[in-house]
DNA sequence: CTAAAAACGAGCAAAAACGAACATTTTTAC
DNA sequence: GTAAAAATGTTCGTTTTTGCTCGTTTTTAG
């Protein structure tokens, strides 16, 4: 049999049999191991498998790995501004959570919390919120965005607009010294000034790596913030403007 | 983590159980504890699993048991109605899928599909299909229902109402001799109805079971509905009525 | 509470699997 | 038919995985 007939078969019994192993696949072709790992090998670059000492597996779980990675990164600072946040934002109100994984964390810390009505445009949120049945989880319209299962566009503003927030809990991709809010995605910039104008108390939740990134698209100013959650000292430059702006500022 | 052809089937019999063993796991791979007690480690640091003493459980956030025992419910016929229907589904068209366990399936099936506009009010759906980067994902607005992931009231019909369809997946909670579709959830019923107005084809899949079954809100008649797949034969008095009303029906 | 039993993790050596390079066979084009 | 190209098989050094030993920690029984 030869390689073109070889692989789609290959791509069958893994689909019915969850995974494949190389002695399996030398049995039942009858050819050396090393053209199954060629096989293999090559079925793993092009992305119909996932390879595996002894034999490949389908890829399942692989999705958001990237982002899974980024959910590690400074993961402990997180939780701690996380937990700060969180004590800010009393029982019994209405809350927006946008997409971010530190907003996220903030999600995790809410859990204990009495009475909410959450709204969000992130899957995760949804998913981590549904454990406490004391609080009532809106989700709202838009395009799925994989790689941090955000939700975005036209749609998740329209759903915004509708409603008016006690408290936002926001976050962004990149801080300016001058205290400009920065994102890589325009579409979620939308989002976010809408929230930010639906809301009576707007807070940004952002680790102090945020300062040493860039990133394109303006969100908005620091100014529109009522509180900042950090982890690490502001410049004197940010410290002084969020003192005029009357921007209240939390370590963690 | 070094992969490992074990790991994805210890997880499947993770979800299955709820725990897995060590000497369970030995005498189910023939291999030494030590091995287990590897695999069971770094399934643990990667969050899959939550390793005790003797072997490792589901960690606490993927619960929703009730939910998930229900899924296996039929599960077999749910997939092979699933295959069906999505056999009917061409590439490159806009497809609404409901909420419910055998729409699920149906999304799973649908994972094979190339160019799909997917619009759904079931989360869990759209964290399936996110695993496909050809589909893209539109998720509803609504507020959650954490029994099933669903995404219902006026949120999720008003979403629905700015699209129109090629393809509709629905499902109910039972059917009625006369050819009603009925559901447990007024709420439902109206994004039932939503999606069946702006849809060209509508498709029912349902399990024969939903015969035995009562529910009490209307959401519609098998006249509007294009085509049901199920898996048992119908009573000559529904196969009639699908007969008169041109509905196609096809068995998994 | 104490002691025995079971389970655990670290380190190490053996075994299995791996990939690269090259020889050989099969297919394809002319 | 031949020659080039592609696929396959073989060899061998390297990497990964696995099983074993042993001292430590956790659970269980009394």
């Amino acid at each position: 049999m030869s390689q073109s007939l070889r692989k789609p078969e290959i791509i069958k019994i893994a689909r019915r049999e969850g995974r494949v192993t190389v002695d399996g696949l030398v049995d039942h072709f009858g050819v050396a191991p090393q053209t199954i790992r060629r096989d293999l090998t090559e079925l793993a670059d092009s992305g119909k498998l996932e390879r595996v000492h002894g034999g490949a597996v389908l890829p399942s779980t692989t999705t958001n790995i990237g982002y899974s990675e980024r959910r590690e990164l400074n993961q402990a600072a997180k939780v701690d501004i996380a937990r700060v946040c969180a004590a800010q934002i009393p029982n019994d109100c209405s809350v927006f959570l946008n997409i971010g994984t530190t907003t996220e964390a903030v999600a995790g810390e809410l859990l204990h919390h009495q009475g909410l009505l959450v709204v969000t445009n992130n899957i995760n949120i949804a998913m981590i919120l549904s454990q406490n049945p004391s609080i009532e989880v809106v989700v709202t319209g838009g395009n799925l965005r994989r790689s941090d299962g955000g939700l975005i566009g036209d749609l998740a503003t329209q759903t915004i607009r509708q409603f008016q927030f006690d408290y936002a809990v926001i976050s962004c991709s990149a801080l300016r010294e001058n205290g400009d809010l920065m994102d890589f995605d325009i579409q979620e910039v939308g989002v976010s000034k809408t929230i930010i104008a639906h809301s009576e108390e707007v807070f940004l939740v952002a680790d102090g790596s945020k300062f040493e990134r860039k990133a394109p698209a303006r969100i908005a100013s620091m100014a529109q913030v009522d509180l900042f959650v950090t982890d690490l000292p502001l410049s004197p430059a940010c410290a002084s403007f969020c003192e005029t702006s009357g921007t209240k500022v939390l370590y963690a």
